[in-house]
RNA sequence: GGCCCGUUGGUCAAGAGGUUAAGACACCGCCCUUUCACGGCGGAAUCAGGGGUUCAAUUCCCCUACGGGUCACCA
């Protein structure tokens, strides 16, 4: 049975490179069938945000990531907020000095300071030297007497190599003599997350440990603590950070490298989800949009790639668009409204009408606004907007024309899409003139802009008669005084 | 700096000794069209460099360059 663990510290928002993890996580327990368990990571005291772990849960939750087991709805292998299990980890600290795989340090911060400057001096790689492993039984135990406070470090072989292998990476080897004897349990008596860590993830089971690349190194060291206690190794999956550019991670200093942040510029959780499987890993078909289902079927490990993957806001906003292209128009509705009501306040206008005009022109909803700002108030257009190349439009004919248009749109008693289509397409045929040559003027008079969501009929639609006549009039006043 | 890892178009990427080196985003052009989009068609664009191994290397090996990671009583 797969065991995975998505074990997040709880820092008040969902990184995008953590949700990755977390994804690919919950991608190959599913489609494994096995158990994805969410695992609270607190043990640093002074990170600790107010309602953060709210945060995890509902990211999780609204990006359909279920977990089986966890702090909320529990399981067999609880407490699983780490804060919640600090006994566990003094125990097994402790085992590990008796059965020689750890030992107790007395050093100060002072000394370990200076074996630090020394290692730098001589451009060694600073690690500890190992003073206190040779301490007898009765020096432990004057110095436990005196009170001096002490860590447990791992004790690391001094020769030899430690290999494993990674699903993603393939074989990795170390010298042993390059592992620095790690503190495992501070002097406060908590772990560190290196021991935490590997304590948890076999205590609760876990069989695959999918993490970021920046463990690959650590992992050796994890593995001589799994032998030392007799504990079967997992199997490891390393994935490679999603990037901002080359050079930098995807980071919060960034700016907007949260779930949040994206939900809030308009994306789509279906499309921010789909995106993120696409960044390190590759489906077998050539095809890029799928639902959390699809992606679930086809996930393996295999095709995880090994280089980082730049995140690319383009393609993320062109992949949205294919969901709201994709959406009914009651579904985009629902998704728009807010947006439309924040540009739109007039309730004159139809916004289920609007949102038909903007779900084919729209990559993410917080491009709505901008598009319609036009209909509350029109703005002050320069007459130079009637002319159009492709359209063969100018001031000039343009004039003529509007008239025309607004002594039939005054006609028109049952004003809609309809009706306004039929007239202004038989004036159109009357005139012996191309659709544009007519429509494009009325757009320009009814929005003030040279680019619209819908044509000249469909904001007509949308104005009403008595707004679209007095747009056309304001029209025809500024093209008189300015010809 | 030591150690570990990586490198296919601008970006995501397929490819696993013999391919015209897929596909997608972005870009450019054309078509459609009442603007802009959507859609359709087409285009430009990639194996980091150098050595090997081999009849044949993008693919295997080595070196170099570049990039990343890691070396805390942080996680």
């Amino acid at each position: 049975m797969v065991r995975t663990r998505f074990a997040p510290s709880p820092t008040g928002f969902m990184h995008i490179g953590n949700l990755r993890t977390a994804l690919f996580a919950y991608l190959l327990t599913r489609n494994q069938g096995g158990k994805f368990i969410l695992r609270i990571e607190d043990t640093d005291q002074e990170r600790f945000v107010e309602g953060a772990i709210d945060v995890i849960y509902n990211t999780l939750r609204d990006a359909g990531m279920h977990w089986d087991e966890g702090p909320d709805i529990g399981g067999d292998y609880g407490p699983y907020i780490q804060s919640e299990r600090r006994g566990i980890y003094k125990k097994y600290a402790q085992e590990l000095v008796e059965n020689g795989g750890a030992y107790l340090c007395f050093c100060d911060k002072e000394r370990l300071d200076n074996v630090r400057a020394i290692c730098e001096a001589s451009k060694k790689p600073p690690m500890y030297d190992g003073l206190c492993r040779g301490l007898s039984e009765s020096e432990i135990k004057e110095k436990i007497d005196k009170g001096i406070p002490y860590v447990i470090r791992q004790k690391m072989p001094r020769t030899g190599t430690t290999s494993f292998d990674d699903a993603v990476f393939g074989r990795i080897t170390v010298e042993n003599a390059a592992l620095d004897d790690q503190i495992l349990l501070k002097s406060d008596g908590l772990p560190t997350y290196n021991f935490a860590n590997v304590v948890d993830d076999h205590l609760m089971g876990i069989t695959h440990i999918i993490r970021g690349n920046e463990y690959l190194s650590s992992a050796p060291k994890y593995n001589l603590l799994y032998t030392a206690f007799g504990w079967e190794i997992p199997e490891y999956i390393h994935v490679s950070p999603v990037m901002r550019n080359s050079h930098k991670k995807l980071s919060k200093r960034d700016g907007d490298a949260s779930y949040q942040d994206f939900i809030k510029k308009g994306y789509l959780k279906e499309a921010i989800i789909n995106y993120i499987a696409l960044l390190g890993w590759s489906p077998a078909e050539e095809r890029e949009k799928f639902t959390l289902d699809e992606l679930i079927q086809r996930f393996n490990v295999e095709n995880i790639s090994k280089s980082p993957a730049i995140f690319d806001e383009n393609k993320l906003a062109w992949l949205n668009g294919e969901y709201i292209r994709a959406m009914s128009l009651d579904e985009f509705y629902g998704h728009a409204a807010v947006w439309i009501s924040q540009a739109v306040k007039n309730t004159d206008y139809n916004p289920r009408l609007i949102a038909s005009v903007l779900q084919p022109r729209c990559e993410r909803l917080s491009d709505i606004p901008a598009q319609i700002d036009f209909f509350d108030t029109l703005p002050d257009y320069p007459i130079e907007l009637f002319s159009h190349k492709k359209m063969k439009t100018t001031p000039q004919t343009s004039k003529p024309i509007l008239e025309k248009i607004l002594n039939i749109l005054e006609t028109i008693s049952d004003f809609n899409q309809t009706s306004l289509h039929d007239s202004l397409l038989s004036l159109v045929s009357e005139l012996e003139l191309k659709n544009g040559q007519v429509l494009f003027p009325l757009r320009v008079a009814l929005s003030g802009k040279e680019f619209t969501p819908g044509g000249g009929v469909e904001l007509a639609a949308i104005l009403g008669k008595d707004e679209s006549i007095n747009r056309i009039k304001i029209a025809i006043n500024k093209l008189c005084n300015g010809i």
